[in-house]
DNA sequence: TTGCTCCTCACGTCACGTGAGGTGGC
DNA sequence: TTGCTCCTCACGTCACGTGAGGTGGC
């Protein structure tokens, strides 16, 4: 048995929308493993650990150009990237603490 | 002496973009005030006020078009829309909190 | 044959960014 | 006349959302 799976399965499991992998694929960042008898685009184990790792870096703030540039790379490119990263969602971190005590100033004065 | 300025000092003095002045006039969130002899779009205060409005509005998470809904409300309605907003910007806020920290393991990992 | 699912386009959305082409005397 | 600034389009960007139209026996 393998744990190939069609794009409708893969979708459920991981949590993404079919359009998003098919955005994955129109920029080259995923490639289906084959297709059924049925012609049904069937993705297997590798290819779902690499639709999940594009999410997560995708939940880390990274665009798809961006993660399509170093997802190949050598670890310690990846790490650099990380770590930049990191600044970035720190930085936002922030932003996202002043808008929220703007927030409730302008709900103190309405 | 009038406030009124044109739109290039507009964007100098509040931080904006011409084109993001230019896209609340496109959906009507704001209008110029005028024109001067040479054609010059000009914003008078009441419209500064209104482009620096949107712009907060914005920074809290706020879309245009929600904005256009409710910045000439009565300010128990935009009460309202703030307190759910804040909601939101919440959630971001720990979504950065957890996305932060898969970073770090990320790093401890590569 | 009727449904239902999947496939492949392809336009729509959002908030501007980025020029292109034209005007006018700051 | 050459520059420079401003104006008004209008296409480009980003990451999908949302159908439309066509296929095939799960």
């Amino acid at each position: 048995m393998s744990d190939t799976k069609t794009l409708h399965e893969v979708c459920n499991a991981l949590g993404v929308s079919r359009r998003a992998v098919q955005g994955y694929e129109e920029i080259g960042l995923v490639t289906a493993s084959g297709r059924n008898k049925y012609g049904y685009l069937l993705y297997d184990e590798e290819a779902q650990k690499r639709i999940e790792q594009i999410k997560l870096y995708q939940q880390l703030g990274f665009k798809r150009k961006e993660i399509k540039e170093f997802i190949d790379a050598p670890s310690q490119v990846i790490k650099s990237m990380l770590e930049k990263q990191v600044l970035h969602l720190k930085d936002e971190h922030v932003r996202l603490d002043v808008a929220i005590k703007k927030a409730y100033e302008l709900i103190e004065i309405l």
